[in-house]
DNA sequence: CTCTAAGCTTGATAATTATCAAACGACGGA
DNA sequence: TCCGTCGTTTGATAATTATCAAGCTTAGAG
């Protein structure tokens, strides 16, 4: 592992405060691996050996079932996955798959969970991870429930757009129709969706959305702190 | 506080391996409080002062936007809420209700956070406890994106009917729109979707549901061990 | 016992979303 | 440069869900 990836991970809210010989113990038993576009991380049902970290790339977190599929996540550097299952040493809920070429760091479940034990820093950044993960799923779940696709569209682009720095222009580093399983719509609707944004100053082509009239955008989308946060 | 409710909050995982000094300590922190039915006890956007925990009665945990309501989660005792808040001291993103009288036990947050600090057993139990929120919560937004109102319905009857027993018959402890809202939809199609699983064994009056055909509702609902758990 | 209010059901209609089919367009390989 | 593939868009239609408006049922108040 470079100086970069190590410099990266350390930096991490989970890692940040661990005592250097705890990090040193987690890290030595860590592999980096590079993975190509469009490659299966984990599997739903199957049992944890590692946390993972997404280093480099992107990761799509989905779900099954009765032949249907939903994203429900989109992970981008630097993110841990598969926490929750880790900890209680239980089946994945989800699928994961690499939307790019991307490094993954992955941790023996073994050595986070005796690392854990022992340092009462690293546990506490567990616990806090996991509950910013809670907090996270709580939101997504409110804009599933209480909004319209249109309205889930319209306030994904500000979201994206503010942790770009609001540049009023957002670039998609995966495919639509990803974006519309994460949104939990269709491609075509998505599309659709788009489209009616036209007329709240949204413009897009290809991979490209850019937010003309910001002002009409937010009075469209009515963002709210408690679930776009 | 009595001895019975002690009892049963020293049984729940989250405390039933702290060390005895330390239970006690939070205890005597903490207030055990009679609610009637109806009474709002947390408001989204609010800071946390207490942990909270169902001894008696049920409570809805609930989330709004823009003049609409759902209901995230139906509480029955004994079990803890608005953990991940407390954690990382920030605003709740759920309210809550009774939906019947109800006692509810109080624990300082501060005394939380310190006996989290003293005591990895404690730790340990607060991680996993909210582990397995995280997961309850990875599942709802599966049921809710990968299913449709109908579907919904017959796994969460065949969910309610197998923590009970599996008696072929569930009762309702609260009003049916209250279940339509957990179920993401209307009280009307509620009304519909129960009326539709008539014709897949389940007759309904009032607010008891009974299964005459289990094997029938389950060719229906199709349930998913990564969903219903 | 009757009345009333609240919750539930039913019906009609509208909005939203999904599905199926076809066409378009951009990109990479021959 | 042309072709084919794949993702996207557009159109038509169906399914699902929400909304609005009555009616119905039932439990509690008087």
């Amino acid at each position: 592992m470079r100086q970069t990836e190590w410099k990266l991970v350390r930096a991490l809210p989970l890692f940040r405060n661990v005592k250097a010989a705890n990090f040193k113990k987690l890290m030595s038993a860590a592999f980096l691996q590079r993975f190509p576009y469009g490659v299966t991380l984990i599997r739903e049902g199957e049992l944890p050996d590692f946390l993972h970290i997404v280093v480099d790339g992107s990761v799509e977190m989905y779900g099954t079932d009765d032949g249907h599929e939903t994203t429900i996540d989109i992970l981008q550097p630097v993110t841990t996955f598969i926490l929750a299952a880790v900890i209680r040493d239980e089946v994945y809920l989800k699928s994961a798959r690499t939307l790019t070429p991307a490094q993954i760091l992955m941790i023996p479940a073994t050595a986070v969970r005796e690392v854990f034990g022992r340092d009462a820093t690293f546990a506490r950044a567990i616990v806090s991870e996991l509950a910013m993960r809670y907090r996270d799923l709580v939101r997504a779940l409110k804009d599933e429930k209480l909004r319209t696709g249109a309205q889930r569209l319209a306030n994904w682009i500000l979201r994206a757009d503010a942790s770009h720095g609001h540049r009023h222009s957002v670039e998609l580093e995966f495919d639509k129709r990803v974006l519309a399983s994460r949104l939990g719509m269709t491609p075509e609707n998505l599309s659709r969706n788009l489209a009616l944004l036209t007329n709240y100053g949204v413009k897009s082509s290809g991979r490209d959305i850019i937010i003309e009239d910001a002002s009409a955008l937010k009075r469209f989308a009515k963002p709210n702190a408690l679930i776009d946060g």
